[in-house]
DNA sequence: GGCAGAATATGATATATGTCATATAAATGA
DNA sequence: TCATTTATATGACATATATCATATTCTGCC
């Protein structure tokens, strides 16, 4: 068993308000996990009954629409935590989380969570502003489903990508999505996702190499925003 | 000063975990105000630095998208909070809150929120278990907007307000809405969701008296969703 | 009470986007 | 290595929705 005290992604998370012995503890009872590209870390409506601490690989939240389409919510990095809403709403979680790429995951029962969350202010506060942020992140991202056209939710989801997750040195985006998982971001058809980017990849605001993406002209594409 | 003590609304809020010495307190420095249909509480972007709590009357929490139109994120009546996500984010608001109806809230300064904060884990529980439930709601209404047509969004909304807000004697809807604000609920251009009424009118989901709504045939709208 | 401005309504039309079909390219695995 | 599946690409077309124009009705207000 790992120790939690020396987890260097532990410092990008609540946990960083975490003392010694209450990392000590932690490290005790949580349980790791690799998971496999494409596999399931939790499913809507399932109990998860903790939370999930990211320690490598990227996965995607999604939620699935009445009309049978899934829809990414929200990416999760390295460093972030999973099943926070769901704990502290003591409920079953909203969202499905399945693995990008390979990843390592530490998880850490509820009782434990909770403990920490009562004696430790500092750790409810971090936790909370999350979840705030969240919060945040989702009424803008509702209004710009509601209100933008996919044009502009492709150009912008682009240059979030490139901003989170960053870019290979020949300058294609590190995150490697599919078209259709880039279709369920941005809300539309995975054929008109493809369309749109042949379109950017004519106007020279993108360059498509295989299924790896460019950013070109990114003051253009912040002004189609 | 009235007294938060014999608020009956308190019940309904997070403010319901406090005790009589914190009532007090509370009753102290909360300053109360009537608010005009129309009125703007705050506004996107300002810095609040306490909460509002909503004694009567509903109010509407909008976010401008950059195409100018506003978007209606919430709806917030009797006995909730406002500006809480805020408080806690140490941000200025991230929505604008407008009367919908002539209102009385009252404010109370971020400090002395803070301080229950601190002291009380049920209240902090309540407020983050609010915050959570907007979360929830607000993913759900991401894929709503990203997935649905307007049709069904229509429908939903329609349902919603009604399980919400209730109906009067006449079975109209009790909340007051203009095609404008449904529109701005739903995602949708005032004509679109105008059209879309008198077709629902047509054929027989609901009644148009004036600009009042009757709900007809609610399995129907609800097999729509 | 009547007028100005707003809200509601509806038609005509444009446009964005979804759907279905099909082709090609890439990945997987026996 | 080849075959089978899966992902990407593109065309043709259908349709939902936005936009613009114009009536009509409602509402506040002097």
């Amino acid at each position: 068993m790992s120790k939690c005290e020396q987890c260097i992604v532990r410092e990008f998370s609540s946990l960083k308000a975490l003392n010694k012995d209450e990392l000590i503890k932690l490290a005790e009872c949580k349980t790791s996990r690799l998971v496999k590209k494409g596999e399931i870390i939790f499913e809507e409506g399932e109990n998860v009954n903790g939370i999930f601490c990211v320690k490598d690989g990227v996965c995607k939240l999604t939620k699935l629409s009445p009309n049978g389409k899934d829809h990414i919510v929200k990416l999760v990095t390295k460093g972030e935590l999973l099943g926070q809403r769901s704990m502290i709403s003591d409920e079953p979680v909203n969202l499905t989380a399945v693995a990008l790429e390979d990843m390592q995951v530490c998880f850490v029962p509820k009782s434990e969570i909770m403990g920490f969350f009562d004696k430790n202010n500092q750790f409810s506060m971090n936790v909370m502003k999350n979840i705030c942020g969240d919060l945040k992140e989702s009424d803008k991202q509702m209004v710009n489903m509601a209100q933008k056209t996919v044009k502009e939710r492709l150009a912008e989801t682009l240059l979030y990508l490139q901003d989170t997750f960053g870019k290979n040195e020949d300058d294609t985006l590190k995150i490697q999505l599919t078209r259709d998982e880039l279709a369920s971001m941005i809300g539309t058809a995975t054929e008109s996702c493809i369309r749109l980017l042949s379109d950017f990849n004519k106007s020279g605001l993108i360059e498509i190499k295989g299924k790896k993406i460019i950013l070109k002209d990114i003051p253009k594409l912040k002004k189609m925003v």
